[in-house]
DNA sequence: GTGAAAGCGCTAACAA
DNA sequence: TTGTTAGCGCTTTCAC
């Protein structure tokens, strides 16, 4: 069944069938209502294929998942709760936009082109792309490459001159600065920094705003309170055990959860029971940290809002491709629980 | 560029060009290596939807995550752990296959529809379904429509004369049994089933399974050991506190692990020790089951393997469409920690 | 081994 | 308001 056979039940040219399918152009009410009719009746659908390479546009989303994994090959971002749940919540979303999501994972720095051919190709008609990293010059090359997108976790001034890019992004710096403010607030000298990845935009900004914090506090800041333990729970687990093992410490700001898991384990077994010896807070609101014992203070995002973000800043991108939005920053809150 | 400029460049025609695209064909050694050539200086690309207009296969899979809530509207599985890594690894699997994957959740009955649409359109090659409950006459009707598809979490003996489906299903009776009989063997006594969602086949066969266990132990049943918390965190806490308020249970065998924290949750709050007052194994090894306390012993499932199965069952449904595979069963094993 | 030609099913000017 | 016409870029017989 095609457009052909319902224009000739119809009595109509598939001219108007397509008018009809596309709500385009001017058809006549008793006309369209007649070949939706039909349309129903042989539970018609056009085809997509047909429908591209004649032109009309794509409305399916690429989704990109970058993972590509510079220090352990066993810690796949792709699959933590982060970037599986974005994917879900993305996915749904779409849906009100009327438009279908195509999830691609990127697991070497070649399979980047996999963005250009699946535009080339008519595949997509956008890019979403989370989880690359600052140094990830493939990523900056999208600039050249015409294809309306969104960079997740990705610095905006980057992307100033390109009017189809559009970054969106959580207020790291913000959330970070709140937390070590509270630490502060509280009275807590010693404050370290379990900082995450810093070739993340996000672990950078995490470490940033820690440092503006300490700054408006006027505390001083030692750079041996600052441990890179680039978000893993284990390399956080060992860093903070050995550091405490030797040194004692107030408070601590993970900058995520994750980490803070490790962190934690590293007090049961050196006997620092938190919040007593040691005060500490994470980052993303984790659905572990309400498992947990004690129950974790974090700075919650919502992933969700995220998704949603996503979306409308690649609908503004189609509007009015020339007013460019500024950058999407989705706000955090604190959230606190008992480890603090 | 097109493959009719790639034609001309090497001085051919685009039919042989479209024969060293597709493999197909005889193409001498010399003009294949020469087009390759002209084709990877150019970055060409085919027009996909070119290629599926002019009837080339279509490879990219579609997977359907069924999230139509027939109890709270806030409890959404499509973004729960399960689903959502699922995805991610599914994907990532996908990879090796060659195979690209268009996500869909389906929130409503109406939008079971999407399937047949999605693979009437040729955007779609195949269909990975999850999430379905037995009372979805919509998959049933799937039977009738021609998409190569894997279901999952569905008994293979309701579509044995569909060549073109397959079940996957983790061997939940199995692990069930295995949960249950290492109660018993331990010598608990009172045995309660906290039970999930009686609308998957999961769910049933858990129950399932432990009835079978405690038959085999010539343990007697107990209809009022078992409550129905249709997989939730929240209901199997409110059961779990009002049951255990009033009566005294040995062990609970959760359907899942979320029911287990539930459980645990109720626990806290009555003053019972696990496992001294009481013992508990879950199902679905999720990762908060490590980082409680205690920690929980459940069965663990790798949803990494059942991604990875649905595509070689979609592989084996186009290699020989006549011989079918039999049911995918997909091992599951206990996983002690100190719930018990 | 290779080319010519006929579609695949739709959109989008342009005409009417 | 509707029809006519010319593609979109590829695959695939069927000849040669």
């Amino acid at each position: 069944m095609n457009s052909e056979q319902i224009a000739k039940l119809a009595g109509v040219s598939r001219a108007t069938v397509s008018r009809v399918m596309n709500n385009s152009g001017y058809v006549k009410e008793e006309t369209r209502e007649k070949i939706q009719a039909i349309m129903l009746e042989h539970g018609f659908v056009a085809s997509e294929s047909a429908r591209r390479l004649a032109g009309a546009p794509v409305t399916t989303i690429g989704l990109f998942i970058v993972d590509i994994n510079q220090y352990v090959s066993t810690h796949r971002i792709s699959h933590s709760d982060y970037f599986s749940h974005f994917t879900t919540y993305l996915i749904d979303h779409a849906k009100a936009f009327n438009k279908d999501v195509l999830v691609t994972i990127i697991t070497s720095i070649d399979e980047f082109s996999k963005i250009r051919q699946l535009h080339k190709n008519h595949s997509i008609g956008n890019a979403i792309i989370i989880g690359a990293t600052l140094e990830d010059q493939q990523v900056k090359e999208l600039q050249k490459i015409d294809i309306p997108s969104v960079l997740i976790d990705m610095p905006e001034h980057l992307f100033e001159e390109s009017p189809h890019l559009i970054c969106v992004n959580f207020a790291n710096t913000q959330g970070a600065f709140d937390a070590t403010k509270l630490l502060c607030a509280r009275g807590y000298k010693r404050i370290l920094h379990m900082a995450g990845d810093q070739s993340k935009y996000s672990g950078r900004q995490r470490l940033d705003g820690y440092l503006k914090a300490l700054e408006n506090a006027k505390a001083p800041i030692d750079n041996d309170l600052i441990l890179y333990a680039n978000f893993s729970e284990q390399q956080a687990h060992n860093l903070a055990f050995n550091y405490l093992k030797k040194n004692k410490v107030d408070a601590i700001f993970c900058a995520n959860d994750m980490m803070a898991f490790g962190v934690y384990r590293a007090c049961r077994e050196l006997g620092l029971s938190i919040p007593v010896d040691i005060a500490i807070i994470g980052f993303d609101n984790s659905p572990i940290g309400e498992y947990i014992q004690p129950k974790l203070s974090t700075v919650t995002l919502s992933i969700d809002l995220l998704a949603l973000k996503c979306l409308r800043n690649l609908e503004a991108l189609h509007d009015t491709s020339l007013e460019k939005m500024t950058e999407s920053l989705i706000p955090v809150e604190i959230t606190l629980r008992d480890s603090l």
